[in-house]
DNA sequence: GAGTTTGAAACT
DNA sequence: CAGTTTCAAACTC
């Protein structure tokens, strides 16, 4: 069941390789408490969920009520709850369920709603969900109640917890819950059960129509069922969809890792397939359901590091970045075609939890990475790329997001850090299991990659930098790819189809690459985002992708890796508005538009004929492969550090500077603040240490700066001397000094002024006066009011100075 | 703001 | 790899 290869899973953190969970089944004690120091600040994140469906609706509730959630539709009903009295309960017809509870507490509230079919997901304050359960195998219920602490703290040990596993009926739910903080819960609920050791038992052949209706995770009272329908059914029966839905929880500062719920149906809408796989991916867990003829779904709870929230719901797909130090980037693609046969959404995750990743793969390798898959799944599995992307210590993420037919929609909440990607696969009604497609013995390729069934393919991983650096850098076979490169930033990639014709090397792909379909080629292409430009993509119809502001810089490299040519650092570079270009003859697909160069996106930029933009994907793809393959160093920064042991930053490849002198920000060394090494080929060089030029033009500079921090400061002291003297005198001096002449303009005043200008208009206007005339005449009556104005104003003043002497 | 200078990038 | 051209930023007026 692991996916992760055994190398890939020794550079992953603990927390992300933590997948005891899912093979240990057996039943454990949630983990203590979570060492998780992200808060819980965001309180809620929309989530925005495609669903065709009725509303459907899983809820988890961990509020101070008590909230029950007994699911009891026709077939099954999931219902989760977290408060101290609150079981979690799920029922289903055929339900093996392992549920392996994170001692999660969190204030969080999520709430995922779906505006078009009222799915709604909430996830509030999920707090510690533990053992015991309590199935009651008659109603196919099963009811998780939370476990004190105490007892949680002792079964989860050290880290891991092992997971509970409840048997019922074939079906089985799995809630996983890392030991550690920031691992997630997954529920998971395939019709049948695959695992060794737990009894397999077909679902309920009567069982109605399969469905999940799992939606709202959290303290929401209103808690709709959850349906599940039983595996066995599926196959011709009740059209079927794709349904996932991801809940995330907001983990308090001091409170464990949040939890994120995902959720994932497959509704066959034609019933074409019988074969209907979702591989939920949780936190970088990745349940599958493995059963080859029967199908599968798959409800997924996970509790993410982070305050991702996660709704995948058929075509939608949410993603947010969250707050420091759980930058993570969720983004789930679901395409569920109308006709697919099969329809599987493989939700594969890579959250990276700070500097943690959170892997999920789909596929049957043993690999670090635990996760169910179906074996149907492994048939229709379509090659999928996944590239992760780590920038040593990079600060920030990059998201590679598969673009089905350009059709992916950002959604952004104003004011949130929550980034909403919304991609809407292509319908494409050959989604049926395609032999063509990656085998899955080249899915298992023991590398972290996704590989979802279907039509929609999700592959999120995200790598730091600084633990994964060469895992994968060649090329994989098509089935399969990671790409793990050295990149400064972290990349989230998202592959949802087959890998596009156009795969340039990942290892040097600039942020911001959007790697995109090749014309008529396939329907999903990727994109990759970085997440610091997720604000240039608000007018963009494709792609969004936030991050997280608060990363931070944590090496040196990393530190120069953002650090453009002006020397500045990681967060001066990304707070600062980047200098738009002004390119004309190049579309900006060159490296002359600096946009281009440095990964970005064209944004507020005055360029002409502008190709770098999500509107041009495949152009902008091509346009970066041409670079790499010229130099496929073209997208690292330039400014780096020297040779092994030197500290000194200095430029890659050096300048060749002419004219200049290396005094002048032509150069790209003097303009990066640095001076020329000796791999410099200028001439004429003036930009060395001993430089008089150069220390008289640092001398010069730094005088201006000088000058300017001084204006600086003498503006705002006479500003802030101008607003002090009008506080002063804009109240009525009423002790000592009387007051100010304006002062005695009171409202009476005015209105005796304004009475006698309206009467000496009358006046002119009765004596026919020429507008001329009527005009100065009442100018010369306002100058008497003035002057009376002034003359009571001296006149109190003076008796005011009469009276205190 | 227009024109010039400059050097990196692109091209041959 | 070197020479030339293209390009956009930096700079000057």
């Amino acid at each position: 069941m692991d996916v992760v290869s055994p190398e890939l899973n020794s550079l992953l953190p603990d927390e992300i390789m933590d997948t005891e969970a899912i093979e240990d089944v057996p039943l454990s004690q949630p983990s203590g408490t979570s060492d998780q120091p992200e808060s819980g600040g965001d309180t809620s994140v929309p989530m925005e969920t495609d669903t065709p469906m009725a509303s459907e609706t899983l809820t988890l509730c961990a509020d101070a009520t008590e909230h029950t959630q007994t699911l009891t539709p026709t077939d099954s009903s999931l219902s989760i709850c977290s408060k101290s009295q609150i079981p979690i309960s799920i029922s289903s017809m055929s339900p093996l369920l392992t549920l392996k509870p994170v001692l999660a507490t969190s204030t969080a509230t999520t709430k995922t709603t779906d505006s078009m079919t009222g799915t709604s997901v909430t996830t509030s304050g999920l707090q510690k969900l533990s053992a015991p359960f309590t199935i009651s195998p008659a109603n196919h219920q099963i009811i998780l109640n939370k476990v004190a602490s105490s007892q949680a703290t002792e079964a989860a040990k050290s880290v891991g917890t092992s997971p509970q596993v409840i048997k019922q009926e074939g079906q089985k739910l799995l809630v996983t819950a890392i030991g550690k903080s920031g691992q997630p819960i997954v529920l998971q609920l395939p019709h049948t059960g695959s695992k060794p050791g737990v009894s397999q038992v077909s679902g309920d052949a009567k069982s109605p129509t399969p469905q999940f209706k799992v939606v709202a995770i959290g303290g929401r009272p209103e808690l709709k069922p959850v349906v599940a329908g039983t595996g066995n059914q599926v196959t011709t029966l009740q059209a079927q969809q794709l349904k996932t839905v991801q809940i995330a929880k907001k983990t308090p500062p001091s409170s464990a890792a949040p939890i994120k719920f995902i959720i994932t149906k497959t509704v066959n809408s034609k019933g074409l397939s019988p074969q209907t796989s979702v591989a939920p991916v949780l936190a970088g867990r990745v349940l599958t359901q493995s059963s080859p003829m029967m199908p599968q779904r798959t409800i997924s709870l996970s509790e993410p590091h982070g305050t991702t929230i996660q709704s995948i719901a058929g075509k939608k797909i949410a993603i947010s970045p969250l707050k420091s130090p759980s930058k993570v980037t969720v983004v789930s693609v679901a395409s569920p075609t109308s006709n697919a046969s099969q329809k599987s959404v493989a939700l594969p995750v890579n959250v990276a939890l700070g500097q943690q990743i959170l892997t999920v793969q789909q596929s049957t390798s043993a690999s670090p990475v635990k996760l169910a898959t179906s074996q149907t799944t492994a048939q229709n599995i379509k090659p999928v790329q996944s590239v992760a992307v780590g920038g040593v210590g990079s600060s920030q993420f990059k998201t590679i997001i598969p673009l089905p037919q350009s059709n992916v929609q950002q959604i952004q909440v104003p004011g949130s850090r929550f980034h909403y990607v919304r991609l809407v696969t292509a319908t494409t009604a050959s989604s049926t299991a395609q032999p063509s497609g990656p085998s899955t013995s080249s899915i298992q390729t023991a590398k972290p990659m996704v590989v979802s069934t279907g039509a929609v393919r999700m592959s999120v991983p995200i790598v730091p930098a600084q633990t994964i650096k060469q895992v994968a850098p060649k090329p994989l076979a098509s089935a399969a790819q990671v790409v793990t490169t050295t990149q400064t930033q972290q990349r989230l990639i998202m592959p949802a189809t087959p890998l596009p014709q156009i795969q340039p090397n990942f290892t040097n792909l600039p942020p911001g690459t959007v790697l995109a379909p090749a014309p008529g080629g396939g329907n999903v292409g990727y994109a990759v985002v970085p997440a610091q430009y997720v604000t240039q993509l608000q007018q963009s119809p494709f792609v969004t992708i936030a991050s997280s502001s608060g990363f931070p810089a944590t090496t040196g490299i990393q530190t120069q890796a953002k650090m453009p040519l002006n020397g500045l650092s990681t967060s001066e570079t990304t707070s600062r508005p980047r200098k738009p270009c002004n390119c004309t003859k190049s579309q900006c697909l060159k490296l002359y538009c600096d946009c281009f160069a440095n990964g970005e996106f064209c944004n507020n930029c005055n360029c002409n004929n502008c190709f770098n933009n999500l509107e041009h994907e495949t152009e902008r793809l091509k346009a970066i492969k041409t670079c790499l393959d010229r130099n496929p160093e073209a997208f690292k920064p330039k400014i780096g550090k020297g040779k092994e042991g030197e500290s000194d930053r200095r430029h890659s490849k050096g300048c060749n500077c002419k004219r200049s002198g290396c005094l002048k920000n032509y150069c790209e060394c003097y303009e990066a603040k640095i001076m020329c090494s000796s791999i410099c080929k200028c001439i004429g060089c003036k930009n060395f240490e001993e430089s008089p030029e150069r220390k008289t033009l640092m001398h010069l500079a730094d005088a201006a700066e000088v000058r300017v921090q001084q204006q600086t400061a003498a503006k705002t002291k006479l500003s802030s001397q101008i607003s002090d003297l009008l506080m002063r005198t804009a109240p009525v001096i009423t002790s000592g000094g009387g007051r100010l002449p304006y002062t005695f303009v009171t409202k009476e005043v005015l209105e005796a002024t304004c009475e006698c200008l309206v009467e000496q208009a009358k006046e002119a206007e009765q004596t026919h006066q020429p507008q001329a005339e009527a005009e100065r005449m009442i100018l010369e009556e306002f100058g008497h009011c003035l002057m009376r104005i002034i003359s009571s104003a001296g006149k109190a003043k003076v008796d005011s100075a009469s009276v205190s002497c």
